[in-house]
DNA sequence: CCTTGACCTTCCCACCATGGGAAGCCCCAC
DNA sequence: GTGGGGCTTCCCATGGTGGGAAGGTCAAGG
């Protein structure tokens, strides 16, 4: 029962959380600082292991590290009202939607370009030209090689919370 | 005919990439070194703009500065197989559909989890009970406690692309 | 000619979350 | 008491992007 203390070592590989992002979340105050031994490692007690697993929990469906710090407060606010939960879950199911679309839209007018892209020895392609005309979005089939589109729009810089869109 | 060259700020203007990522893009080689004028302006002609908006076009479509390396590259080579684009574009795509599945298997547990939480002033949250049960597929990971919430989705931690899916 | 102010230059820093690696200390089994 | 594996801290890099400081350029107006 006393023993439960574990180095950080161990406490990476029972929680999927490298030891570099465990030094990592204690200093940027994510998680409360560890115990030392006498010699100055840290021991992660059992409930610093399933803090951990809560952190990677959460990382795999993508809530940031801020969204995160604010989870772990309501998860140790027995007073807390799951609405808030449950708001925080949902503003992020939002935000993933949101970039969702963002890819969809890439991938959906790249497949259509390369639909029409010979893939063949021949220099002629459809996607280098759509690249070469620069016009905003618009899946259209069959394009008129006029250099159309007046272009000056200030495309909307961002759409998303992330740098354009993705990555 | 000539007096086409203009200074940064209104290639950026004209083309919707900023004058900061038009230098970082020349300092990092993906463009080449713009003229520039006896007091150290860079100047950017017609061609130049050109080559801006291209980039900017590909940056939309969610390439990566390495990817449209490539691409720039295939678009000046006039002896280029319309092959190579494809395959650039549609690996850029299986990577654009890897990571849309990821958000989406992230959105739908989220979604999930929500539709069962209360959402009122009471603690009780399964969206909390998920992030503390921790039970992925994660090693040493016994208690199955209550609400263990028989997902559907699958959703694979470890096997996806970038670190964790996304970022 | 000189000032003014908008614009440009370079250089450094920050973000987010993560990994890599160096230099040096600790711990334990032998 | 020694060896080697694990731990410590510290710095650097990533990918793209923005912010800002300190200083030089340019063109218009006086």
């Amino acid at each position: 029962m006393s023993a439960g203390a574990v180095t950080i070592g161990e406490a990476a590989r029972a929680t999927g959380v490298s030891a570099k992002m465990i030094r990592y979340y204690e200093e940027t105050g994510l998680l409360a600082p560890a115990g030392r031994t006498a010699g100055g490692y840290r021991l992660y007690t059992a409930a610093d292991l399933h803090a951990l697993r809560f952190v990677r929990r959460a990382r795999d469906l993508g809530f940031t590290l801020e969204d995160i710090r604010a989870l772990l407060a309501l998860w140790h606010d027995r007073a807390r009202a799951s609405a808030q939960v449950r708001r925080l879950a949902l503003d992020h199911v939002a935000d993933l939607r949101r970039r969702i679309d963002a890819l969809e839209g890439m991938a959906r007018i790249l497949e259509d370009l390369a639909a029409h892209c010979g893939g063949d020895a021949r220099p002629d392609c459809p996607i280098l030209d759509d690249l070469a005309a620069g016009r905003p979005d618009a899946p259209s089939g069959p394009q008129d090689a006029s250099a159309a589109t007046p272009r000056q729009g200030e495309h909307d810089p961002e759409a998303s919370p992330s740098p354009r869109g993705e990555r």
